[in-house]
RNA sequence: GCCGCGUUGGUCAAGGGGUUAAGACGCAUCCCUUUCACGGAUGAAUCACGGGUUCGAUUCCCGUACGCGGUACCA
């Protein structure tokens, strides 16, 4: 899907989007490790977005992977698309250019043209399955039995060639050598080739596939470190052996093959965030063929700083107990051999734990344009700053997500929507009602408006009252905030003030007596 | 099937020949709090299995099992 790596400082990543669109954890934990790496070296980081297979480039894709980046803290110092000084960028354009290496690895004898049909292909899937073999091979061992220019005649490839035949290139696997390199995270890796396929090169449409692209432009881009999900692994050999065969191993980048992100059952999928009830996109995704939308983190309430904090994470820490990390530290931090062999499950409660930390640490000020923004979502709007600040810090510590805060907080500016009257009515009586009466008559008297003068004048005419401060607080809290929630009563009538403090013990004192 | 990469509590993980095998999430109990949280304390729970090597193996080696990935004119 990516790759990435480092050229006089600056690292490039090749991004291609994903055929359903979307940009998952594991995406964005690739590009956060590259980020990290690039920064802890002094480096640059500069994004490039490829339109990789323009029959499956998702319309919108492109711009809604700036979007999550920008929103993750992972906004590239310069994003390059179009131009640039290794350019240009898009596959399209460099279509001359492969096609040339594409060509000169048939010359060299390490590739070949083949001009089998999708159904010669099936054909011969069909024909060599075996129960030991279910998916034979376009290998050494059947490639003679194929139409291409191993096995027709210069005169009838020629012809072919210049008709209108599709033709794809394809790689001319070596017969058992050994192909070895060394992956950062993993150590020597080592594969025969006897057991990988001819990989087509370049495809009918004159396009490159992943393979030559990846090697071709990791070459003229000058990268000096690819690093990349451990899917690819497998076809790393196909590539060593490219940068062989075109510029030579000791000009090959260093590699590093980062652990999957596992879902509950294996493989994180979008099916398992609609299953288990999790986002797995970084932002709101709207797939344009079938209309789907899939939640993304954002939207579902968390913060930037806690989503990158729980990728990191997840296959990497620093080696102490530290579990928290600003972008800045992880930077200071990062280093790719503290980065794990083995695939992690993503753990949602975890997450969700990451996010109530954050929200808890971060200032009220930080915080505020996001809080406001859930209020407005819910039609509570805030007029005073200072007071929506005050309450940011009454209630953060009882928000795991952002979302939290329309239920923690909205009944400052408003009258709570549905006042809970069951917890007090069954053991509502006149003497309490009368007790309120005064209460009401005592706060609009009240020459102070404090929690404190409040809560001692309470307190007092309780005990006046012959009431255990127990038996009435419960009922002042219902009636301020609708729900037994939230922070100390007192400072709630503090902030929302004296003449909506009243309203709301009349009003719901209305509601007790009838 | 074949190939590759993995395997420390339910999950994330530290450690890497001799340790009471850290820590975190989650869970449980208690304390604090006249609500809900926060916070604090305690607890249950782990080296996949079998063989080597070694005085000694969770750690090194080999097998087995299991998991994941790959096996496309997708990336």
């Amino acid at each position: 899907m990516y790759i990435c790596g480092m050229s006089d400082k600056k690292v490039r990543v090749r991004f291609a989007p994903s055929p359903t669109g979307g940009l998952h954890l594991g995406g964005v934990r690739t590009v956060l490790y590259n980020y990290l790496f690039a920064k802890k070296h002094g480096g640059d980081f500069i994004l490039r977005i490829e339109d990789t297979d323009q029959t499956r480039f998702v319309p919108g894709a492109e711009a809604y992977i700036f979007d999550c980046l920008k929103w993750a803290g992972l906004e590239p110092d310069e994003s390059v698309q179009h131009g640039g000084d290794v350019g240009p960028y898009r596959q399209s354009e460099r279509k001359e250019l492969y096609r040339n290496y594409a060509d000169q690895l048939v010359a060299e004898g390490h590739a070949y043209y083949a001009f089998d049909t999708p159904e010669e292909l099936e054909q011969m899937r069909q024909q060599f399955k075996t129960p030991e073999n279910p998916t034979p091979q376009y290998d050494h061992t059947i490639r003679m039995k194929m139409r291409n220019s191993l096995t027709l005649d210069g005169d009838t490839v020629h012809e072919l060639m210049h008709s209108d035949t599709p033709y794809v290139i394809r790689i001319k696997m070596p017969e058992n050598e050994t192909i070895s390199f060394n992956d950062m995270i993993r150590g020597e890796v080592s594969v025969n080739t006897s057991l990988i396929d001819d990989k087509v090169l370049l495809k009918a449409d004159g396009m490159p596939t992943y393979h030559l692209a990846v090697v071709v432009d990791d070459h003229l881009m000058q990268i000096s470190h690819a690093f990349r999900g451990e899917e690819w692994l497998p076809s790393a050999p196909v590539h060593v052996l490219l940068w062989k065969y075109l510029f030579g191993l000791d000009r090959m980048p260093e590699w590093a093959h980062f652990p999957l992100i596992l879902g509950p059952n294996g493989k994180l999928s979008k099916r398992d965030g609609a299953q288990y009830g999790f986002p797995v996109f970084a932002m709101n995704w709207t797939d344009p063929k079938t209309g789907d939308l899939v939640e993304g983190f954002k939207e579902k309430g968390f913060l930037p700083e806690a989503f990158i904090n729980v990728l990191a994470v997840l296959g990497w820490n620093d080696g102490t107990e530290q579990e928290i990390f600003s972008l800045e530290e992880m930077v200071e931090k990062f280093s790719i051999d503290r980065v794990h062999s083995a695939g992690a499950k993503f753990d949602y409660e975890k997450a969700r734990w990451f996010n109530h930390e954050w929200i808890k640490r971060s200032s009220a000020e930080r915080l505020l344009p996001l809080v406001r923004a859930v209020l407005t979502q819910h039609n509570v709007e805030v007029n005073d700053e200072e007071a929506l600040k005050k309450v940011i810090d009454l209630v953060k510590d009882r928000c795991t997500l952002l979302t939290d805060f329309y239920e923690q907080a909205n009944y400052f500016f408003q009258m709570p929507g549905l006042v809970d009257l069951a917890p007090v009515q069954p053991k509502w009586n006149e003497a309490k009602a009368v007790f309120f009466q005064e209460v009401i008559r005592n706060y609009q008297l009240a020459s102070v408006w404090n929690s404190d003068e409040l809560e001692r004048n309470f307190k007092e005419m309780a005990a006046a009252n012959q009431l255990k401060p127990g038996e009435v607080m419960l009922p002042l809290r219902i009636m301020l905030v609708g729900g037994k929630f939230g922070p100390g009563v007192f400072e709630i009538a503090e902030i929302i003030g004296r003449e909506e403090t009243v309203k709301r013990i009349e009003q719901t004192l209305k509601m007790l007596q009838s």
